[in-house]
DNA sequence: GTATTTGCAAAAGCTTTGCTGCAAC
DNA sequence: GTTGCAGCAAAGCTTTTGCAAATAC
């Protein structure tokens, strides 16, 4: 895998040609600042070229996720179905969403990375994509109610 | 937690009344042989009672949801946007989705829940749902596949 | 008689698709 | 002049909701 920043020359060196529009998408797609999903990815893109239209979104996405170059998550369908997507980086890492307050906490640990490891020899499975996500509160939630309740 | 089969008597144990549709839902999910999503859920339930409505699934679903006795899952959307349902027991297990043959396999490790404690810990996070899936090719698939290429 | 639960149909939300026209090599 | 991409609107699927009628205590 590869940094973040990184994903546009990702796709182009592999030999894809990329229509102004979809780099538009992809650009927008590794700078965000947060995990996007369909909708603000439209929004966002449109700032770099303004008449992308949704459908393109939608396929540019499916070309990114055949490629393995982004994954798709649910965060816990916190805000409804949509999904999210990110970068796929070097490292694998997950998601914890606070139902509190919705923020998304990002971790990883050679932990995971050893189950991942596990996982894939104790079943035979070639791993493609792997997804760990927890829902609960978190610290700042936890103190909050902690205080309420004195 | 309960074994699987528990379910029903684990909810009216709570003190909470339950009709005959939801008591007809709740021993479908409990005695099913695989992960139902809605739809099925309504389908084999309707054998016990038939007159169930699709709304008194989805309520009844988030009944359970909210009790905290049956988990949601993607399955990695091997097959669409449905979710499907299980009896949340006392290990933690993950969900292997082959991307080939559509097959689910569950496993339990305990360094999945050394991780989750780890996140827990480490991140000062009080996790209320947890949800690993990973989709790829099982063990035969990938035969399969090998042989496939000679 | 008050509080829940049900049924129905419609709405909602996100994603996919068919098709026509456009653009690129 | 083929091949692929974009735009548009409609359809598709699953899930949720409003409201009136039915049921339970």
């Amino acid at each position: 895998m590869f940094p973040r920043h990184e994903l546009l020359n990702q796709v182009e060196t592999r030999g894809i040609r990329l229509t102004a529009q979809r780099r538009a998408l992809i650009e927008t797609i590794q700078e965000a600042a947060t995990h996007l999903d369909a909708a603000s990815l439209l929004r966002l893109a449109r700032e770099r070229s303004p008449n992308i239209n949704r459908a393109t979104v939608y396929r540019t996405i499916e070309l990114l996720k055949k490629l393995g170059m982004i994954d798709e998550l649910d965060l816990m369908h916190l805000d409804g179905e949509k999904h999210y997507y990110e970068v796929r980086t070097e490292r694998d890492h997950l998601h914890l969403a606070c139902f509190a307050c919705g923020k998304i906490i990002e971790f990883a640990t050679p932990a995971f990375e050893r189950l991942r490891h596990e996982i894939a020899t104790a079943n035979q499975f070639e791993i493609q994509v792997i997804r760990l996500e927890a829902g609960g509160l978190c610290g700042s939630c936890t103190a909050g109610k902690k205080k309420h309740l004195q």
